[in-house]
DNA sequence: ACAACCAAAAGTGTATACACTTTTGTCACC
DNA sequence: GGTGACAAAAGTGTATACACTTTTGGTTGT
């Protein structure tokens, strides 16, 4: 089972929605999908099926595909839950680091710098979002590192293209210190530095609530 | 979009392949499985594919849908991502528990127990796992009760039904003494105690390493 | 008897067809 | 001019068709 050309599909919407190139509530036709990626709807389908699944699309029967719009609630649901992972995940990453996994974590804060320092503000957000995904592969744990890595999505759906460039640079600096932590095996400085650091990603976010949106009840409330 | 054909057939098969009548490695044949709900492979193929996102099922490239065989590995990231999680949960619900929501656990666990003591062993499987996702629901955060709902599934596929009658009532006091934890706010007890119950229900698996297997290369080795 | 090979059968992968629902636009009527 | 109904258009939901791949079973040659 299962053909490429799937994955492919799901992968370029998933860019273009994290990336908000499609904004949350844009209608996702089927048709027009399939013309554009030059396969038919049952393709399209999958795709959108699985999308649907790590909630970056909403689908309503006979109404078709959404892109999701998640609320605030939501957010904060999705917050709570990384920091509930991620928090375990940084004290049992200090107790058991190696010097080899402290230098990949360190090479990965060097590319967010020249993302952030060359104002690529798709790249930067896409690498601070996978340094968290990065610590899970490291650990060994891919469960970890798959779910880390939708939750992340989801986060991005929110927030991370409001992410200014001076937030950016704050959240590069976090992840140095938490790495610090890390290889002194501090496992509670670690633990510690990382609810602070999402913490203050997500309060990052409730300030920016003036999103843009394509739900017309929601513009004019 | 969405029908709910699509969804009765993924409840089933979740439920066939949890309760171990379907045996991990076993081919789920696309027109076998439409014939028996009386559709279109279609529907099935919608069907497999959430499952298989759901790791219920492996998809093989042109070769078809096999129930999945999680190696002990897996098995073993899988609790510790659930260890992660439902610490901490249960440090946060220790925080912020009322008492009508400890009535709703302890009601909980009298139906563990009736299922228990009838010996029925899928009704008590199912109302275990289930303990674990309420708590969850109780919390507020429909993510992390997802997300747990297919941890869990994923723990079930593994090791529920090996689980003995003896083992179950364990378990069972188990979450009697953790909301014992919650009711008295003592969230640092509560969070030992549900690392201490996953470790139980964990090493209780690793033991049982005699799984029957349609994989021929497995069972002969 | 064993191995390699070929043909039939079974099964998956994708496209297309068609029924049914929702949306949109028009026209008659008030 | 505004409102309701209705028809056309667009779009989704499911079934089916067909190409292509894997599996199976038998046959031939050594």
């Amino acid at each position: 089972m299962e053909s490429s050309s799937t994955a492919v599909i799901v992968q370029a919407l998933t860019r273009a929605i994290v990336e908000h190139r499609l904004l949350p509530g844009s209608k996702l036709a089927e048709q027009k999908l399939a013309d554009h990626f030059g396969v038919s709807r049952t393709l399209v389908r999958q795709a959108l099926l699985q999308l649907s699944q790590h909630q970056l699309v909403t689908l309503e029967p006979a109404r078709g595909a959404f892109v999701a719009a998640p609320s605030a609630d939501e957010a904060r649901q999705v917050f709570a839950v990384r920091r509930m992972l991620e928090c375990e995940m940084a004290r049992a990453f200090a107790l058991q680091s190696t010097p080899a996994q402290i230098r990949t974590l360190r090479a990965h804060i060097v590319l967010e710098k020249n993302a952030i320092d060359q104002d690529d503000a798709h790249g930067r957000t896409e690498l601070l979002g996978d340094f968290h995904v990065r610590m899970a592969e490291l650990m060994g744990n891919q469960v970890l590192a798959q779910m880390l890595g939708q939750l992340i999505a989801r986060c991005a759906l929110i927030t991370l293209m409001y992410q200014s460039s001076r937030e950016a640079r704050h959240s590069n600096q976090e992840h140095m210190q938490l790495v610090r932590a890390l290889a002194a095996h501090d496992a509670d400085t670690a633990a510690r530095l990382m609810a602070e650091h999402l913490a203050h990603v997500q309060a990052n976010l409730e300030l920016e609530r003036n999103v843009p949106s394509n739900d017309i009840t929601m513009a004019l409330s």
